[in-house]
DNA sequence: GGTTTGACCATAA
DNA sequence: CTTATGGCCAAAC
């Protein structure tokens, strides 16, 4: 075997070549009216260590995953998160919002209600 | 190849 | 509720 032990079991280790594909892949599964947080995500490709890397993922999300709804990614307290892009902050509660879910006073969702189970 | 940084998370005050 | 601190892990410099 190579230094390149990524393969476990037939499944992929934590991040990789084709980390940033599985985190798109991921947030694609996540419908319009719901929202997952970033360690979910993070849980879900192996660890939930790896829940900052989700964010770069989405943060660098090129114009060929445009199609990825990186506005339903939020952190685990059902907040958005966002340092100083307070603009895109913004723009994710609207079409949050939009879809379908409710933002409280604080700006806070209710995971309870909102957030997607794989 | 070491240091800094980061769309996080959990806990503490 | 908010802010601060430590920890984790990989990417960027």
């Amino acid at each position: 075997m190579s230094e390149d032990d990524r393969m476990v079991d037939g499944e992929p280790r934590i991040v990789g070549p084709g980390f940033y594909d599985r985190v798109y892949a991921m947030v694609r599964q996540v419908p319009a009216g719901r929202v997952a947080a970033y360690g979910d995500v993070a849980t879900m490709l192996g660890s939930p260590r790896v829940a900052r890397h989700v964010g770069w993922a989405l943060a660098g999300l090129p114009p060929s995953e445009a199609d990825v709804p990186w506005h339903r990614i939020i952190n685990s307290r059902g907040r958005i998160s966002f340092k100083g892009q307070t603009v895109r902050a913004e723009l994710q509660r609207q079409r949050l919002e939009s879809e379908g879910i409710i933002f409280s006073d604080a700006g806070v969702v209710d995971l309870k209600r909102f957030r997607h189970r794989w």
